[in-house]
DNA sequence: TGCTAAATAAGATAGATTCTGATTTACAAA
DNA sequence: TTTGTAAATCAGAATCTATCTTATTTAGCA
């Protein structure tokens, strides 16, 4: 029925793969909210998903997207951001990542560093419990923002 | 005026120390909101502190906390908590560190990480831009919560 | 093809945060 | 010490994000 053609269609199977090992129906809506957040790379707030989903459902729910979202990183499927600036920020990539946050303009970036990735978590942070997730956000100022600052 | 006894005079004398070289008023609000920011030591939200507050200056607005403790972190006399549980929480410890967060009850706990502090910033992450703060959180279950989980 | 549990739409609600405008106060300078 | 002024505070309203409720629709199975 729908006539969106999908920008990322590997990714997609292994998302309707992965769904269905999870148990998560696979309804239109949620294809095209996992498929726009694919073709996202800026880290969009649920808001920003909403907006470019409505392109394509005109009559989707802010709830479906932000319920959506928020199951879908529940269930790993993708993951997000907390960066406090109030809203959530959303990423299609899961794979072990850390962010770059610029603290003026909020532009957020991936990074990966392996060398963090191996460090061994010390006893005293395993004898706590159970850590089942290591979250590193490195902040600062983007190259934009600091040239900007000398001349403004 | 005040018959408050502060509970942690030498931490006192280095804020009120530090404020003036920042620059900021030194008003009974800001020293009460401090010193009880730093007697809370379980990381408390904002309205967390505005409550204990409340006990010394019944007359205070919420508001009043909320700006000054966003003032206060602004300017790193204490630091926050992000995890997203929807609100923000402080912590009156700005010395590097990282925190032991439980998702299940949501109990925040410091921890020190010298070989994480040590790790350098690799050269692709320089070149974004300049960092100014690495923020990192260990989530998983405390061990209250896991044993919890085993005997429900 | 029909059944049923799950998902969605729409709008209301809750809860955290921020803003506005009037009043008060810290602190510097006279 | 007194006074002037910019900054801080109070009180309550407004905003904005996130969540809940209920009726309707749909995916996936028998």
């Amino acid at each position: 029925m729908s006539q969106t053609s999908y920008k990322n269609e590997a990714r997609l199977q292994a998302f309707r793969e992965l769904s269905r090992q999870i148990g998560l129906k696979l309804t239109h809506q949620r294809l095209e909210i996992f498929d726009v957040l694919s073709s996202m790379l800026d880290h969009p707030s649920a808001e920003d998903v909403f907006d470019e989903v409505k392109k394509r459902i005109p009559t989707i729910a802010f709830d479906t997207v932000y319920r959506t979202l928020s199951l879908f990183e529940r269930h790993g499927l993708i993951s997000k951001v907390n960066y406090l600036d109030g809203r959530t920020r959303y990423d299609s990539v899961t794979e072990r990542h850390c962010h770059l946050i610029c603290t003026r303009c909020r532009k957020i970036e991936d990074f990966r560093w392996p060398k963090f990735d191996q460090l061994q978590i010390p006893r005293e942070a395993r004898r706590w419990g159970s850590i089942e997730n290591k979250y590193l956000e490195l902040r600062g100022l983007c190259k934009d923002c600091l040239t900007k600052d000398i001349k403004p």
